[in-house]
DNA sequence: TCGACTTTAGCACCTAGTATTATATGCACA
DNA sequence: TGTGCATATAATACTAGGTGCTAAAGTCGA
């Protein structure tokens, strides 16, 4: 009966602990009805942390999670690069690239991808975007994995056309053609 | 001359702790050369929080903050907005929105400003976008400001055309077309 | 009813502080 | 030369939210 108990109560205080990080030991105990020193026992042995651990742990991550979030995540990640002619990138839909109500990707992740996929192939110092020109053909959801595949057309002077075609489990959901623009040094 | 090493002393005290904001009174006292008391003085002075409670700080608005940055950061702030006519927004381009050589924006960004802005206009329960056709005109740099104007041009059927006009100082540096397509509910 | 597990209690200690009071240092001006 | 004032340091008592350890009490099954 204990047996049975300790374990539920542990996992009552995993679950508490994920929900809301914030609770010290004595709100955890009145929580879950027992004493502090049982608290400290149990965090002992599911390894939890203590409360200024676990801010801290967070306040560290999240910090980096800032920076980083709009570098990698929008972007998407580079599989393959062939620079100066072709390239391929993927990227996981995940909730919250979705609007709440239709769970549908909003479009402008798709198009980020496309861009610095494009951006990506173009072999010099710098570029910027100069036209887009893009076509959402099939809602995209959560958990949807998007391969996009760019090309470089053409290239004339400084401008390069750059095709780009992004596919959901071998359908087609996205097509863009950007002209960018390469720019020397300042 | 103290009075000066103060000031001097308090300002450096500010940067140590914007910068590295986990470093406790002692090691702030070990960096500045003066003694702990000196830096609990100069704390309360300043109105700057404890360690722990900066932590805590950075925990929990870190927290919102990672949930909400694509909802917000990315797409600008709605500045006005006539449903089914038109709307304005703004969008202030930072630090991290920029490449590192060139410091000139992402181009996603501005298209995220004018897609959002475009969808927000459509007076349907549920929309997507179905094409967009967008052109770059002036590369924009860190701490322009954006405002970018929209306008449902014409509607048939469940498609609506919306034209965004994004400008920086009076200087047009962005303009889309878009098709959206509003959507039944599934 | 015994032994093992579980729970609670108590105590010393830790870190990173707050709040307050006292003392030392320096410099400026009469 | 001393006196006054700002600044800096020190000392002490107290706090929250713990760790680590030992001891005692409760519970339960064989």
């Amino acid at each position: 009966m204990a047996r049975v108990r300790k374990k539920e109560r542990q996992e009552l205080l995993r679950e508490a602990v994920r929900e809301k990080p914030f609770l010290t030991d004595f709100e955890l105990a009145e929580k879950l009805e027992v004493s502090v020193q049982t608290i400290r026992l149990d965090r002992l042995e599911l390894g939890i942390p203590e409360l200024r651990a676990r801010t801290r742990q967070m306040a560290e991550t999240a910090q980096e999670k800032v920076k980083t979030i709009r570098q990698d995540d929008v972007v998407g990640e580079l599989l393959d690069l062939e620079l100066g002619t072709s390239g391929i990138s993927l990227l996981r839909i995940t909730e919250d690239m979705v609007f709440a109500k239709s769970h549908i990707a909003k479009g402008y992740y798709m198009f980020s991808q496309a861009n610095s996929l494009a951006l990506a192939l173009i072999d010099a110092p710098m570029a910027v975007t100069g036209v887009a020109n893009v076509k959402y053909k099939v809602p995209v959801h959560v958990g949807e994995k998007l391969i996009a595949r760019a090309e470089i057309v053409r290239v004339r002077g400084n401008k390069y056309f750059v095709w780009v075609k992004t596919r959901s489990d071998n359908r087609e959901v996205f097509r863009a053609k950007f002209i960018l623009v390469s720019l020397e040094e300042e």
